[in-house]
Order: structure tokens, then C-alpha cells, then sequence
DNA sequence: ATCCACCGTTGCATTATGCAAATCTTGCAC
DNA sequence: GTGCAAGATTTGCATAATGCAACGGTGGAT
């Protein structure tokens, strides 16, 4: 924070503060797109939606592991959702061991809502960036994503700015 | 608006994902570091830790509203925090009805240790970048920011990278 | 002196979470 | 084909997180 750091501590700072505080802007953002839409669904429900409007139906174990929460939370936060009508389980005719966890209409519908909300939102703020500095922001941030190692932004449970931290 | 069309779709789009992936590499390295340091602890109290160690002793109520939580969460959270030796109450000498909580020693040896961490992974990341795409990142983030309206970076308990959603 | 707004806490209900055990299914070895 | 190990899902149990409402203490304004 305030401390002395090697050499190039003060760029590296620079930039951490200056990713966070954008970051930060987008949590802001995601978190008023589910209130203002969504109502009433708590986050990790959300979350859980859109993570299979965005891989399609899944295993349990898979949207577990997804989220990175245990397979019993993912059990039961599916219950919530199919008693709520917005995911259905189906049986695998496959491997009747297996069930696959879907969006129903009005699942898919509530995700859309959100997701369509956030993109204004998004693109009210880009739209009020000086032009010739928007290209240097997705140049930039593709080289620091790349530094990073992190595959490309795919859409994702991600997507909604929803992860379980941050 | 200066453009025709809300037509920058793709630009917008662009943009979006850049950040929202750069993002996710940010989130990935805030939850890796408290595992990684602080070992037994939930995120949302070390959140709670973060929040004082970046704004010094707060008295129950505003420390409640600085997370977006309600009153009687922080009050149960912090139950939890001064039980473990991270935290403690304070009465007020000047109003009886307030308290303020505040940072143990260890509590504060926490949160440096994880910032300390933190720092190292993203200091890293960003010694990958080319250089001349470095400057570039700090500047577009903060017109990005801007054009947010958001207050800048000033050490938050965001600036752990742990905000309740995203 | 009274009233009222504010503060922290507690009771209550619901959700989120992980671990461990139970149940059922599948695949494979023998 | 029997049996068993491994896998998938669920359930039991415990704890944390969360909000709302109500309560008792405090302090300021009138």
C-alpha cells in the first residue's frame, strides 16, 4: 500500500490501482444490472445461471466444478432455482447415473435481461472514452490478459462479472 | 453521440471482454493469494480486515455500509473476527453508543502478508508486458475509469480484490 | 422533560458452503 | 455373471453469511 517496493514499484502500482479501480467499475456494474433486473435471485444463483446459458447444459459435477464450489452447494442451489422455474434437471437417458441441469425459458429469458442491461451500461461508459484511447485499452489489456496467461474472454460465468470473490 | 451507429457493437464488445478477462486474471490472483496466506479464513472476513487495515478504525455502522452490508452481518462478523484475534471492539470515549472496531497486530500482519503476496503475482505479470504497452494500460484504464465517473484508486478494501460480487 | 433519530445487538428465517456418509449406476476384472 | 471399485448425486450435519425487524441504550433538539 504505502510502503517502499523495488524499483519499478511505482509503475507496477500505477497499473494495479488503475486495473482494480476499472475492475471495480465493473462489479458496480454487473451488481446494478442483477438488482435492476433480476429482483429477486440471490448472486450465486445468478451466477449459476449464467454459467449454463453460457456452456449449455451441464452435469452437476461439471457446473461444480465451474463455479469451484463442492457438488452438494451446486445440488441445492439447483433446487432453488428449479423450484424458482428458471433451471430444470433432466435425466440422462445415456448414463442414468448423471443428470443434466438446464435453463428453462424463463431462465434463459432472465440471464438475457441482465446481460443486455450490463452491455448498455458498458457501452454508456466506452462511448465516453476519448476514441483514440479505446484502441489503446483493449491493445493494453490483451497484453496484460496475455501476461497473465488467461485464456481469451469467451463467454463465460465470467461474463457477468460474477465470480465468487472479488 | 459523435458515431452513427451504437455500431462500435463490435468495438464496445471488444472492449468489454478485454477487460472483463483481465478482470478474471485479477480475481484469480486476489483469491490465490488470501488461500495461499491467510489459509483459515472466509473471504468475506478478510474483506472485513482489508477495509480497516485501508481505512483505520470505523465504528460499526460505517464499516457495515463501506462493505454493502447490513449492520448485523458486520456485527456477526466481527464476533467472529475478535474470536480469532484479528479484530477488536473499542468503546468510544466520546459517545457511548458508539464503537469502533479495529486491527490486532496479527490482524494487520494478515492482510500484509496477503497484499504483499497479491502484489508479487500482479508485479510479475506486468514485468511480462512489453513496455511500451504498459504506459499504454494506465492511461486507458483511467479514461476508462473516468468516463465511469468512479473515484480513483485509493486503497480500498477493493484493493484486495475483493468485492462481495464479480 | 420529552421526543426522536441513531447505534449496536439479538432473534428469526433463509441461503451458501464444505465435508462426510449413503445410495444408486457403471464399467471392468475374473 | 458376480463382485467390486469408481463415479454421480443426494442427504445429514455443522457453520458462516445475509437481511429484516425489534429492542434497549444514548445523545441531541425543542
Amino acid at each position: 500500500m504505502t510502503e517502499e517496493l523495488p524499483p519499478s514499484g511505482n509503475e507496477v502500482d500505477a497499473i494495479t490501482d488503475a486495473v482494480l479501480t476499472a475492475s471495480r467499475l465493473l462489479v458496480g456494474v454487473s451488481a446494478k444490472s442483477v438488482a435492476a433486473v433480476a429482483g429477486p435471485i440471490s448472486l450465486p444463483q445468478f451466477r449459476l445461471l449464467v454459467a449454463l446459458s453460457s456452456r449449455g447444459p451441464l452435469k452437476l459435477v461439471s457446473l461444480a466444478e465451474l463455479l469451484g464450489v463442492n457438488p452438494s452447494t451446486a445440488t441445492r442451489t439447483v433446487d432453488r432455482l428449479v423450484g424458482a422455474g428458471w433451471a430444470e434437471r433432466n435425466s440422462n437417458p445415456e448414463s442414468r447415473r448423471e443428470i443434466t441441469v438446464g435453463l428453462t425459458g424463463s431462465g434463459r429469458d432472465l440471464v438475457d435481461r441482465v446481460t443486455e442491461y450490463r452491455r448498455r451500461e458498458i457501452a454508456a461508459i466506452v462511448q465516453r472514452m476519448p476514441a483514440h484511447r479505446r484502441e489503446g485499452l483493449v491493445e493494453a489489456l490483451q497484453a496484460f490478459t496475455e501476461a497473465g496467461a488467461e485464456p481469451p474472454a469467451r463467454t463465460s460465468p465470467y461474463d457477468a462479472g460474477l465470480t465468487q470473490w472479488d
